[in-house]
DNA sequence: AATACGGGGGA
DNA sequence: TCCCCAGTATT
């Protein structure tokens, strides 16, 4: 065991988080908690493990699982393609391997949402497979500590970055020490103002000693956000107590594909309803489109990584019955049935201000 | 190699 | 309000 190895599992031992996956081996929960840990913070992730492994506790279940459902659960996690790829694997596992998840890391890289961080945690964590992961608590630490200068987005720097980390493992226990590596970077070596003065490392540091902290890791990528418009309709019709609103399922290769929102008109800057209304595809999917404008919301910002989306919501009561004409991706839906649909954030929100639709 | 994909937390 | 975070699939 490398002295480093030493020093961490001591420090993980002392510091380490009680959490649900941790006290299994059961590699369908650990791969379900790596899933929903990918670019998500533990506090955020931990009641959606909860619900995840109660409703569904084993492979076969989820296998069996809508993608509505699944959605559905996962909704306000984000990153929604992990979801749908969840149950993808969930049913490749049950397919092609009887149920029993693979404990071979090129077999695990098969499994949709799969890559090279997660195979190497599941065969560490679950199978004890002498494999070193790497995610961004594991750059961030190895990067200030061994002083790893070049960009870590470029093959170059993450060539030293995986050879360090490959050096370092401690084969005897890979998955401890991989889940110490990034309990580490989360708890103790975060990304701002890290307390180096209480830090088990800072007699050997060197982003500490060359005063580096706040530059390491270097990434020399930076994004651009694009801003969007969104113009929805709240478009409802009233028939005795029902109350039904129409909901978009989206499908095309943008954000919250598999998720439910309104129909609406996009465009690259604000636009007044007359506009709208002028618009050839405005409630083009109705026939005999009647419809009062009963409310118009404030302009609600959404901020997403790489774009802004500033929405404004048009509730239209329609005097008539609302008849769907092109078999898109549209739907009528009895309000009180909604709690079944995957919502965004933007639209969860929306609707729990608004306290529900009425009509 | 570059880009797209959510949402939450903290400065 | 703006800035930061970061695995995988796709192109």
């Amino acid at each position: 065991m490398t002295q480093f190895s030493y020093q961490l599992i001591a420090w993980y031992n002392q510091n380490r988080r009680e959490l649900p996956w941790r006290d299994t081996t059961d590699p369908y929960a650990i791969w379900l908690s790596e899933i929903i840990l990918q670019q998500t913070r533990v506090v955020q992730g931990l009641s959606y493990f909860q619900r995840f492994i109660m409703k569904w506790p084993d492979v076969f279940r989820l296998s069996e699982a809508s993608e509505q459902e699944v959605l559905r659960l996962w909704q306000g996690l984000g990153y929604y393609s992990r979801a749908r790829n969840l149950l993808a694997s969930a049913r490749q596992v049950v397919n092609d391997f009887d149920g029993v998840f693979p404990n071979d890391y090129k077999q695990l890289l098969q499994l949709k949402g799969v890559g090279k961080y997660t195979a190497a945690a599941i065969v560490s964590i679950a199978f004890n497979k002498p494999h070193a992961v790497i995610d961004g608590n594991v750059i961030r630490v190895l990067s200030r500590i061994f002083g790893i200068h070049d960009p870590v987005d470029t093959t170059s720097g993450m060539n030293q970055i995986e050879e360090l980390a490959d050096t370092l493992l401690n084969i005897k226990n890979p998955g401890i020490h991989n889940q110490a590596m990034m309990e580490f970077g989360a708890l103790q070596c975060i990304p701002v103002s890290p307390d180096c003065r209480n830090c088990v490392f800072n007699d050997q540091c060197h982003a500490l000693k060359f005063n580096l902290v706040q530059v390491l890791p270097v990434k020399s990528k930076k994004v651009k956000i694009s801003q969007r418009y969104f113009h929805y309709f709240i478009c409802t019709e009233a028939k005795g107590k029902i109350c039904s609103l129409v909901l978009n399922k989206r499908s095309d290769q943008d954000i919250w594909k598999g998720m439910y929102d309104f129909p609406m008109i996009e465009s690259t800057k604000e636009i007044q309803f007359e506009e709208l209304q002028k618009d050839t595809s405005f409630l083009n999917w109705a026939s005999n489109p009647d419809y009062t404008l009963t409310a118009v919301s404030d302009l609600f910002t959404h901020q997403l990584t790489h774009q802004k989306i500033f929405a404004r919501f048009y509730h239209l009561r329609f005097n008539t019955d609302i008849i769907l004409i092109s078999k898109n991706d549209l739907s009528l839906v009895d309000n009180s049935k909604l709690d079944l649909f995957p919502l965004p954030r933007l639209i969860d929100r929306y609707l729990n201000k608004l306290n529900g639709i009425n009509c």
